[in-house]
DNA sequence: GCCGTTTTCGGCCCGACTGTTTTCAGTCG
């Protein structure tokens, strides 16, 4: 059993207990468990072997002993109990933006409701709007809510489905019976919500394959078996298909099956596929087309044909571009980690610099810096840069929360002194795009501000971006040398491929940031990286592929 | 339920916004 399941059962039981009504700080407490279970680096089950579960934060003997029960037996009493007492279906109603666990419970208590369906058929009735506290504005809410919740429970973000499917391919080409085997389709081509996990394969045995992948211990059912496709499930509720082919026709079939269907279709529009078997490569395949190879992330018919045909595309940035991370928390706002180990880490991926850029005060939650504690907070870094002896350094940064009227959370005269300014929105997510574009313009136009952080400020499969005019905010930031941020959580993704493109076009730069609250998400940059690939950008084009003294330079700033 | 350079009990991030009310509960970040 995963990590992410155990935590799963651990939020669920929080969910429970709070739409009970049960003892807050209990509650919090199985959440930050969770929280701590989901983002470990090593596997709960080992740790548990080795009886050092313990040891994990916020973990303490009672969630130890139901995550004993959970990694036997797949669930625990406790949770059992909780359960029988509140429908699943409450459960799936939390997601509902404006739906708590006090509504949901109200709705329950009242009327009976278990169901996203039942609860639809409420609002049509009417009958929401007669709760207490309830109203028409509420109801419409929820409707609107409901079908948004229905449309995004099929896509899966690459954040999860990108490792998934590396762990599956890395245990399929351990065997003999496969010859060779790739990713393919929507993961490979780097989309940040995908429908599935497709696999590649060849193969002499398909006999040997099946009995391989149904073995596979994150296999929850095999729906389809065939000798060239066998499509089923794995257990976090993602349907993956492995394509079986003779080892002659992989190369092609690889083209293929990556897609997009757009770009196959042209691609092999008026040929026989028949005439590509035998080939060594991928690149192979685009040769005996007439053009250069095109990397998966471009292969979306938007242009990557003709420019490949005349020999235009662009050298795509790669992760061994990457020199620094711009957008780092710490365990002086709502990181965890402090300053000097979250320099080391860098450090061991071979970075040269990271810029710390933790909240301003206004992000209260986010134990946001005031201009005091930034200050001491730009000394403890002085010391630790002047202790460091490979030329690793830690920029001085912000990120600085942008007020509802388009002012910054701190005066120019605190901004100045430091390296890296990000401006980013984490409040008023409802303005009209008019309101919102405005108050973004206004701090680009800041000569102090060198980047907007996650700009549309969406989170995959959780809640869409805020309203903004794009083209008016890329023409202020091109006139006024503000770059944009590629936020490269795999929630955020923001900007995503196609802004990165826009931007890219009008000259502005673009920095790719993991916006890291722990060690272990340091390493989330590739996911900005694919992203910035699917937006076409050079190296040249992003800022933290420079050294540190031309990035300050590039910034305006003395080195 | 967890945690302790406050150590075995008593504390545990809180303020703004929304939509409902007419003084505030619930939700969200």
């Amino acid at each position: 059993m995963r990590n992410r399941e155990v935590a799963a059962i651990l939020v669920k039981i929080a969910d429970m207990m709070q739409i009970k009504g049960d003892n807050p700080y209990k509650i919090r407490a199985y959440r930050k468990a969770a929280e701590s279970i989901f983002h470990l680096d090593e596997d709960i089950a080992i740790l548990y072997g080795k009886g050092r579960v313990r040891e994990v934060p916020g973990i303490g003997d009672a969630v130890a002993a139901k995550i004993g029960e959970i990694l036997k037996t797949g669930s625990c009493e406790y949770y059992d109990r909780l359960s029988e007492e509140i429908p699943a279906g409450l459960l799936d109603m939390l997601a509902i933006p404006g739906l708590g666990h006090k509504r949901v419970k109200l709705i329950y208590d009242t009327l009976g409701i278990t169901t996203l369906d039942e609860l639809m058929q409420a609002c049509q009735r009417g009958e929401i709007r007669n709760l207490p506290g309830l109203g028409v504005r509420i109801e419409d809410n929820i409707k609107k809510g409901i079908i948004e919740v229905k449309q995004r429970s099929n896509k899966t973000r690459l954040g999860t489905a990108l490792p998934l499917a590396q762990g599956f391919l890395n245990y399929l080409l351990q065997s003999p019976a496969v010859i060779e085997a790739a990713i393919t389709g929507s993961i490979r081509r780097g989309k940040e919500m995908v429908g599935d996990i497709d696999i590649l394969l060849t193969g002499n045995d398909p006999a040997a394959v099946y009995d391989l992948v149904r073995v596979f211990p994150a296999v929850r059912q095999i729906d389809w078996v065939d000798s060239d496709l066998i499509r089923g499930e794995l257990s976090p509720g993602i349907e993956f298909e492995i394509i079986i082919v003779a080892p002659s026709d992989f190369f092609h079939s690889l083209v293929w099956t990556t897609g997009s269907k757009e770009h196959r279709e042209r691609l092999f529009a008026g040929v026989d596929r028949q005439d590509f078997k035998d080939l060594k490569s991928e690149t192979e395949v685009y040769t005996r087309l007439g053009m250069d190879y095109i990397a998966p992330e471009l292969r979306e018919n938007q242009g990557e044909i003709e420019a490949a045909s005349v020999g235009r595309l662009p050298e795509l940035i790669d992760f061994s571009d990457i020199r620094g991370d711009l957008h780092v928390h710490s365990n002086w706002s709502d990181g965890v980690e402090q300053i000097r180990d979250m320099a080391a880490a860098a450090r061991s991926l071979g970075y040269k610099y990271i810029a710390i850029t933790d909240h301003s005060k206004s992000l209260n939650i986010s134990g946001g810096l005031s201009a005091e504690r930034l200050q001491a907070q730009g000394k403890v870094i002085d010391a630790l840069n002047k202790e460091a002896t490979d030329g690793f350094r830690i920029l001085k940064g912000i990120e600085v929360d942008i007020l509802k009227n388009g002012e910054l959370d701190f005066p120019d005269s605190v901004l100045e002194e430091l390296d890296i300014v990000i401006a980013s929105v984490h409040s008023n997510f409802k303005l009209d795009a008019d309101e919102q574009t405005e108050r973004i313009i206004a701090v680009a136009k800041n000569e102090h501000v060198d980047m907007i952080g996650h700009l549309t400020g969406r989170l995959l499969s959780r809640r869409s971006g805020y309203e903004i005019d794009i083209d008016k905010i890329i023409e202020t930031c091109a006139r006024y040398n503000t770059a944009l941020e590629i936020n490269a959580h795999p929630d955020r993704l923001d900007i995503n491929g196609d802004i990165a493109r826009q931007a890219k076009e009008h000259g502005v730069k673009v920095a790719i940031n993991s916006d890291a609250h722990r060690i272990n998400q340091l390493k989330l940059m590739k996911y900005g990286v694919i992203t910035a690939r699917r937006g076409w950008l050079e190296a040249d084009d992003v800022l933290n592929t420079l050294s540190s003294d031309d990035l300050l330079k590039a910034l305006g700033k003395a080195p």
